[in-house]
DNA sequence: CCGGGCTAGTTCTAGACAGCATGTC
DNA sequence: CTAGAACTAGCCCGG
């Protein structure tokens, strides 16, 4: 089937209107390896595995399963990896509505109502929502007639792939009719994923745009063709050489590093060099942009990229604020930002591409190693196929750095020639079977340990192993963890049951582990648990990402652990248990950092405290109030009190107030620092906030009249016109020397897109 | 007295999904 | 069992 040409009006089944639309679009003749689709049948309801590079057309092959499935009356659902990714896809396929094809998203923190989805022809999610919708047994999830997975390389992922790969088998499970379509990178084993779905393998080296792959060793850039360029550097470093390189040719570099501390220093060093290719009015559209990026947060790392960004260049990576992150991808795409020295991130995000791709360092730091370990070829390949913007760049190019004759030769075996290593199923694991096997018996998957090895039989795993017994040994450890727990029954004939307590933990979406920490914390209370407690309850379930212990560290966290020692829920670990108690402060340490942001402690000295970005700040706040949530329902499941005080500690958390301020922080437009400047002159409360002066509450907000009228709104006053009204000029004084601010910015953490 | 440039020693390490009920400037 | 870039402190030197 190679080689054949197929065009889109070749196509039957698309709804009214599209294929005229896709010509509109200048798609006439398909890519081969969509071509490839086609001929497996793809537009008529079969199941596909496209093994393809980026870059080279896969979401059309979607789109095609998709619509010709909405056509015959069915509906789509397509997987992405990344929370990001979904509205990205959510806007391509928004294309469709005008020929009726209704798209729908559903994320974590991304609109989500299980039942509005029913209406829509085309689903969005992540696949730990579907997983999450299935399990509170959204009926709409029966109807599915395609489902499309994007990135399914990514069930290698040791965290993340379980869920994936079991998410599939319960909607192949549900209707054995289901079209799956599944959609990699180049992988080795592509031919196994297609087995596993009962799928037809289309695997394709084809590239809508040349890449050229080399090494640089000196001022040789090597490439994979034979042929040599020199790469002229003064007292250059080489990736700057490089990049000044693309720059001669007016294409912009994504270089790749291994820490956040190195992407950092690079675009600082890289925007010396960037800084002579821009002309005046790129200057001025970037000097704009630095002064969003610094309205964006009031931090260092956001001060250290509005300079960068001014001089064309600009870091990338999760310790920024999502805004950041937005501004940096767009003002890339724009061609204003010459260069984003950046982690992994970028690779597996939102599309970014660009002329020249140079993977500075090829090892990075991994703790279960011990040392250096070089990237996986999956993912180098993976920022390679950043390299190129199809209709845009000529060509692509992707760099690798080496430092020495030998690493030029190793780099070429290792990356430039490798095929990628083989996709594995990481299902066989007790964290990822505790959380899947508890919710596949509880929403009714399986309700006998035969039935539940059965269901398991459909995953990947099972296709893959030829090790008999290890998924039963770790199956049966974990259904005893369960059932010690109070998740599950085991009955004498081998039926499993979920107890109440186990169908709540499922739909909470915890990891049991977590569950039971949390209970275990909270019946361990004698008095009302304080916020830091319950911080730091949440803090050590491994649901929480653990922050980094620094030198000086563990010396600081064992002496706030024995002052505040009366506040924790549950005994502490002995000193000697070396690993145990390292945890431990690891997450005293989050716990802190929470508490600081409840007790209205400024985003900067946050930052600078627990050496993190604002981002993370984001996101240790994210995922505490969800823990917290979960804290507080499962408190009432069980009928433990202070539930109330959860509920506190999570909404001091969420508006990261001290707790007079909770009322105040609950209006809309009211976040941390005007509650506190209202409360400053004697504005306690929403009832007071309706009785105030104006002039009091015009003054309080810096004369800010639009802001404090819509406030008034907000809270319910009745005559909320601040017409003719002057501010105080005892309260803005005063609260303006409180704050030490003059921007009247709210340090507002709720962004979501 | 100051600052640049060098070296030897020290420090520190990527990422990001989920509930629930509504709304930051 | 495994690394290495970037930062830091301390030093020398020249002006």
């Amino acid at each position: 089937m190679v080689g054949v040409s197929v065009e889109i009006a070749d196509i039957d089944g698309l709804p009214e209107g599209v294929a005229e639309h896709f010509r509109e679009q200048g798609i006439e003749e398909l890519y081969p390896p969509q071509g490839e689709a086609v001929e497996a049948g793809i537009s008529e309801g079969e199941s596909v595995v496209a093994s393809v590079p980026t870059a080279s057309g896969k979401t059309l092959i979607a789109e095609l399963a998709m619509l010709t499935s909405v056509a015959r009356g069915g509906k789509a659902l397509y997987i992405v990896p990344l929370r990001a990714l979904a509205s990205e896809k959510k806007a391509e396929f928004e294309e469709f509505e005008q020929y009726g094809v209704d798209v729908g998203v559903s994320t974590g923190n991304y609109d989500s109502d299980g039942d509005w989805l029913a209406s829509k022809d085309i689903v969005v999610a992540t696949s730990e929502k579907v997983d999450s919708l299935v399990r509170n047994g959204a009926q709409w999830v029966d109807d599915l007639t395609c489902v499309v997975a994007d990135e399914v390389h990514l069930v290698d992922d040791s965290h993340r792939g379980p869920t994936l790969e079991v998410t599939l088998a319960k909607l192949r499970k549900l209707n054995d009719q289901l079209q799956t379509v599944a959609l990699s990178a180049t992988v080795g084993n592509a031919d196994e994923i297609a087995d596993w779905l009962d799928a037809t393998l289309v695997d394709s080296t084809w590239r809508p745009i040349d890449l050229q792959k080399g090494v640089l060793y000196g001022q040789a850039l090597h490439l994979d063709d034979g042929s040599k360029k020199q790469i002229s550097r003064g007292n250059e470093k080489a990736t700057a050489a490089l990049v000044e390189d693309t720059l001669t040719d007016e294409g912009s570099s994504l270089v790749f590093v291994n820490s956040r501390r190195n992407a950092e220093a690079a675009a600082k060093r890289l925007a010396d060099v960037t800084r002579d290719y821009l002309d005046p009015e790129e200057r001025d559209r970037l000097r704009e942009i630095a002064a969003e990026i610094r309205d964006a947060s009031d931090t260092q790392t956001s001060d250290d990229l509005a300079d960068a960004v001014a001089k064309g260049a600009a870091f990338h990576h999760a310790g920024l604020a999502s805004d950041h992150r937005s501004l940096v991808e767009d003002a890339f795409r724009e061609r204003l930002v010459k260069v984003i020295s950046a982690t992994p991130t970028l690779a597996a995000g939102v599309n970014t591409p660009s002329r020249r791709v140079i993977v500075r360092d090829w090892r990075r730091y991994d703790g279960d190693v011990g040392g250096m370990a070089p990237l996986d070829v999956l993912e180098v390949h993976q920022m390679f196929g950043r390299a190129g913007r199809p209709g845009l760049d000529p060509y692509g190019e992707a760099v690798l750095i080496a430092n020495s004759h030998d690493e030029l030769d190793e780099l070429f075996d290792r990356y430039v020639w490798a095929d990628p290593e083989p996709v594995r199923s990481k299902l066989a694991a007790e964290p990822a079977l505790r959380t899947h096997i508890l919710a596949t018996v509880a929403s009714g998957f399986a309700d006998s340990e035969d039935e539940l090895v059965s269901f398991l039989e459909r995953t990947l795993y099972a296709t893959q192993t030829d090790e008999t017994g290890r998924l039963e040994t770790v199956t049966d450890n974990v259904l005893e963890y369960l059932e010690r727990n109070e998740f599950l029954e085991r009955e004498a004939d081998g039926g499993l049951r979920a107890t109440g307590l186990g169908h709540r933990v499922s739909q909470l979406y915890v990891d049991p582990m977590s569950a039971a920490e949390i209970i275990h914390g909270l019946r361990a209370a004698d008095d009302r648990p304080t916020a830091l407690g319950l911080y730091h309850l949440v803090a050590r379930t491994p649901d929480m990402y653990e922050l980094y212990l620094r030198s000086g560290d563990r010396e600081e966290y064992t002496e706030l652990a024995y002052e505040r020692e009366p506040e924790f829920l549950g005994s502490m670990p002995s000193e000697f248990d070396d690993n145990a108690f390292e945890d431990w402060l690891s997450a005293l340490k989050t716990a802190r950092l929470l508490e600081d942001w409840a007790s209205e402690l400024d985003e900067d000295d946050i930052t600078e405290r627990y050496g993190v970005g604002p981002g993370d700040i984001r996101g240790k706040v994210e995922t505490a109030e969800w823990l917290l949530n979960a804290a507080e329902r499962l408190a009432g499941e069980l009928d433990l009190e202070f539930g109330a005080a959860i509920r506190e500690a999570r909404k001091r958390v969420e508006y990261g107030v001290r707790d007079e301020l909770l009322d105040l922080a609950g209006v809309r437009n009211v976040g941390r620092k005007r509650a506190r400047r209202l409360y400053e002159v004697g504005i306690e409360s929403r009832a007071d906030l309706r009785e105030a002066d104006k002039s009091v509450v015009l003054g309080a907000l810096r004369g800010r009249r639009k802001t404090a009228e819509s406030i008034l709104e907000n809270v319910g006053r009745k005559d909320p016109d601040l017409e003719g009204v002057e501010a105080d000029g005892d309260a803005t004084a005063e609260a303006t020397t409180a704050t030490g601010s003059d921007d009247g910015g709210q340090q507002s953490l709720g962004d979501f897109e």
